[in-house]
DNA sequence: CTTACAATCGACAGTGGCTGTAGGAGCAAG
DNA sequence: CTTGCTCCTACAGCCACTGTCGATTGTAAG
């Protein structure tokens, strides 16, 4: 059998160890098997599973979101419909997260342009942190 | 004199009352004289000071941010260059997560326009998130 | 004056997704 | 046997708040 240890997870995997701890306080991992010695033990599947869950942290997706994932691959003949929707609305967020940025960017990058190096009181940035609107 | 109460301070600057707490807290605003029977009272120059905050959140500044430029606020004749370079830096920062943000969108995007609608074993999305890249 | 209700009080837990710290115990090589 | 690495649990901290609790204070109506 091919017994993995906390630490030849996390290289196998790329997360840290105190992340996998965490992963399985938070019901992401298993909890996994003990030697005697009560080291944790984990064979490969919890490197396949690990990998996904790493990988959809890469997407930018929530926990919440990733155990949706996880439980759809619990049995992979159902239809792709529901990791489709999962996947999507984060693809909804993603751009609203950007259209936030984008119009903040421009507030901001408006307000750096209209300061004409004057003193505290009469900076064009600090009145518009000040002003009224 | 015009007492103003934390209520009422919320109301005038459209901050909520636990959060006004919460910016005395941590050391944004200042502690408040007290009436007889324990309530703050607060004065305009609370009024100012809080909607400076306010303004500054919705710029996205970090507290860290804000006490900078509220201590600039303190001595108003000195010129303005450390604003401004808190304000750039933000900007900066700004443009790295709308940047982030494109290039995951990008991904994301990319999967979902490969997924067929097939069953969750051979959902390109799936093979995506499981897959070794 | 009483009663009802709104406003306020302090303290502390929870959010998400981890990271960092403290103080140990297990285990292989030299 | 000792050194040095890995691993263990438990808990605090990060950010910027929000929510909850029961207790107290202030105020308007009856």
């Amino acid at each position: 059998m091919a017994a993995i240890s906390i630490g030849r997870l996390a290289d196998l995997t790329g997360i840290k160890v105190t992340t996998i701890r965490y992963y399985e306080t938070v019901g992401l991992l298993p909890t996994p098997t003990r030697t005697a010695g009560n080291r944790r033990v984990y064979g490969p599947c919890d490197v396949e599973r690990l990998t996904f869950i790493r990988r959809s942290r890469e997407f930018g997706l929530s926990q919440e979101a990733i155990r949706g994932l996880l439980d759809l691959e619990l049995d992979r003949r159902q239809p792709c419909q529901a990791a489709t929707r999962i996947v999507a609305t984060h693809l909804t967020e993603i751009d609203r997260k950007i259209a936030e940025l984008e119009a903040l960017r421009a507030w901001v990058h408006k307000a750096i342009g209209s300061c004409r190096g004057e003193k505290v009181e009469s900076c064009a940035i600090m009145m518009t942190l000040r002003g009224r609107a």
